[in-house]
DNA sequence: CTAGTTGCAAAGAGTTTGCATGGCG
DNA sequence: CGCCATGCAAACTCTTTGCAACTAG
């Protein structure tokens, strides 16, 4: 596991809490990140690793990039995520109606929900009313 | 558009038929229909035919394979799809469920679920009750 | 100093494409 | 017979890995 803070971690981490909770492909970090003075494999590894820590999830991309998602702080824990096929934005829904999703599905088909891993995808009220 | 109903298009037909419904990934289809004379380029091309036409989703795969969901009949439709992150297996949420879910989604935070694009992901029943 | 990290470049894995051949209609 | 689709292999893209150089503690 970690065990030093180098430079490159440093920078791969503020990315990561400037943009928590949202769904960013590896190459889009990497990219975001090439003027900064990390290479590409560093960016993989520590995402890697802090898979690893639990602190990051894979979760699934539309393309054939692998998508990952920072989850901050313990803020983000027990909430769904909802991306915005159009916009691409990525929403977070409350714990209250999570919690209420999760039940439903549970009751109506005995499946238990992994909030962690799933996203629902559709479309926001802002590009719903045509203000994408 | 097809044009041609080919061998390799009614092998790859037949194949997507019988697992309607299911998260299968590109490679997975190559490789159960490689001993019944069809080409990894000619799957890949019909998917991606398929695709264009509507017919099959490019839905997001946890790995680094591509995922596709063919939409057997109508019977699917307005159903949403629950994969198990244990056994793999794909669960189908029924319409009303479904509705009243999209519904509850609808009015907690105004978001308006596509069904065909999301994919729950969990655990099942069987997989919960340990009998995998 | 020592061990964890980095960068580079080469190797892998999955997907796409060019081109000649083959087969549907 | 004409044109679309296939197969093969090469090209590509994204990701992983080996190894020597570097650096945080």
């Amino acid at each position: 596991m970690s065990k030093y803070v180098t430079k490159q971690r440093r920078v791969l981490l503020d990315y990561l809490t400037e943009h928590a909770d949202e769904t960013l492909s590896a190459g889009q970090i990497a990219q975001a990140l090439s003027d900064r003075e990390i290479s590409v494999s560093a960016v993989y590894r520590n995402l890697a690793e802090l898979e690893r820590e639990g602190r990051l999830h894979r979760a699934a991309g539309a393309g054939k990039e692998q998508s990952y998602r920072y989850s901050g702080a313990e803020s983000c824990r027990g909430c769904l995520h909802l991306s915005c096929t159009r916009c691409g934005r990525t929403f977070h829904m409350g714990r209250a109606d999570a919690n209420r999703l999760v039940n439903a599905v549970a009751e109506a088909e005995g499946f238990a929900l992994d909030r962690a891993e799933t996203v629902l995808y559709g479309v926001c009220e802002a590009c719903r009313e045509g203000r994408g």
